[in-house]
RNA sequence: GGCAGAUUGCCCGAGCGGCCAAUGGGAGCGGACUGUAAAUCCGUCGACUUAUGUCUCCGAAGGUUCGAAUCCUUCAUCUGCCA
């Protein structure tokens, strides 16, 4: 047998992931968690090369690994250099083929992106993957033959997916999808001992593809589990409109803004983000659920949501970091209390231009990029939602002088309640 | 290849020669309330400018007209039916 008999496996972790509400589907689960408490388990979990940086959907997947192998077993990530050239149907319509540079320059930065987050030592290091490798050289007959001929295509017309997608057409690039992903399962079924994958819940027909094509050609047993879909309390998913996505890539999504995303998270939804997003234990997110909904207004959940997750994501250094920007800004004292020193570094974590002494106010906040035009800008005001140094600005032809900055060199302008920026005259 | 239909601002969707920067809904943004929450209400939502002005815009390029998102031609893409 492959199984690695050094490493010992937690028997809980099986119940760990279901408290935390990380198993929405799965194959046999009985079948599954006699395998996890028996050795280690080899499993996978894909991540296509969608965009140049993982988003906050694929960190959900990360951390799930990350628990699995910290209970003892071996993770096999797999970076999609083949499936990214494909697309994965969606609801939205045929997507935009991507070309082989831009696939591979993103499976490039996705791989160092899932890194952190597996140890690739000890006998159950991790092990990365990529689809491309056993994909592209593979002939249209063969695929034909081995793969294409255990799936039913009546079946797979049935899927959600595809079913939503048969109105307005869906190429067969797309369709065939569910046949490369299957692929890979059986890859690494048969390469490296691979007996489980999980992925999110919208992958669970691309899952159990791969299960049962695993049954089919090989008679072999594999598992999969699908973890849930995180959405608002109002049902619509994170992110979900442009530019707002939460990337994990520090110069998409300043640490800053990664930090206070998690601490602007609404109450209902704070206890499962815990259970999700942290590796707190169990007693403590109990505690700050408890926290949340006896006193809502301390935030106690969010805060620790957000120090967890920014700590796992940029490190301690940036979380402090950011905490200090939100102190600084957010803090109920006057601006030109907060040292000139913290203030700058507040600053230029929440965003910062220069610009010289005289600018209008309305170029300013154009320029800081808080609003996207003048017309923008003068509309702001009008509303009431502009602010310099924390006090509202009326005036959509005011000038900022000297005696408006504080810490030395710097103009804090707001938007909104929790839009910040500041500017260094200079 | 033939015939028919579609293509509107971030998304969905009205408009079918002037009153259209273009109805409505959603998202977004701002305000009020509060807790850097949710819900609710109000406002806003192309750009320049801040004027009762200019520019860009309704798949692309031409054309008809005093005037086009609206009519015509060609092209592109998608959908359906027939080969």
């Amino acid at each position: 047998m492959r199984q690695a008999c050094t490493v010992t496996v937690d028997p809980h972790l099986l119940d760990d992931l279901e408290w935390r509400g990380l198993i929405a589907h799965s194959t046999d689960l009985d079948a599954l968690r006699e395998a996890l408490v028996a050795g280690s388990v080899r499993f996978y979990v894909g991540f296509d090369p969608t965009a140049p940086s993982l988003h906050m959907g694929n960190l959900l997947q990360i951390l799930t690994a990350r628990r699995l192998q910290l209970a003892g077993h071996t993770p096999y990530p797999l970076v999609g250099g083949a499936t990214g050239m494909i697309g994965d149907p969606r609801d939205s319509g045929e997507r935009t083929l991507n070309t082989l540079d831009t696939v591979k320059d993103w499976v490039d930065r996705v791989r160092r992106q899932i890194e952190p987050f597996v140890s690739f030592e000890g006998s159950n290091a991790a092990v990365m993957v990529n689809n491309y490798d056993w994909t592209a050289s593979l002939s249209t007959i063969d695929f034909l033959r081995d793969i294409g001929k255990h799936f039913p295509v009546n079946r797979m017309l049935a899927r959600d997916v595809v079913r939503s997608r048969l109105e307005d057409g869906i190429s067969y690039t797309e369709f065939s999808y569910i046949l490369l992903q299957s692929m890979d399962f059986l890859t690494l079924y048969r390469d490296h001992g691979v007996t489980l994958q999980f992925g999110g819940s919208d992958q669970w027909g691309n899952l159990t593809g791969g299960v049962e094509l695993i049954r089919r050609a090989d008679g072999g047993k594999a598992h999969a589990f699908a973890t849930p879909l995180i959405t608002k309390s109002d049902g619509t998913k994170y992110g979900k409109t442009a530019g707002d996505a939460l990337w994990l890539d520090a110069e998409m999504t300043s640490p800053y803004a990664f930090h206070q995303f998690w601490l602007n998270v609404e109450d209902a939804k704070v206890g499962e983000l815990l259970r999700v997003f942290t590796f707190l234990p169990r007693e403590e997110i109990e505690t700050l659920e408890m926290q949340t909904a006896e006193q809502p207004f301390l935030r106690a959940g969010q805060k620790a949501l957000a120090d967890e997750v920014t700590t796992l994501v940029h490190g301690a250094v940036e979380t402090a970091q950011a905490k200090a920007a939100a102190a600084a800004l957010f803090g109920t004292g006057d601006l030109a209390e907060v040292g000139g020193g913290t203030l700058a570094a507040a600053l230029r974590e929440a965003g910062a231009v220069t610009a010289p002494l005289g600018t209008p106010y309305v170029d300013l906040l154009v320029a800081t990029g808080l609003v996207k035009s003048k017309g923008d800008a003068r509309r702001t005001i009008a509303e009431g939602g502009a602010y310099l140094n924390n006090e509202r600005v009326t005036d959509p032809e005011f000038v900022p002088d000297g005696s408006h900055l504080v810490g030395d060199s710097w103009l804090v302008l707001r938007r909104g309640k929790r839009n910040f920026a500041g500017v260094e005259i200079g």
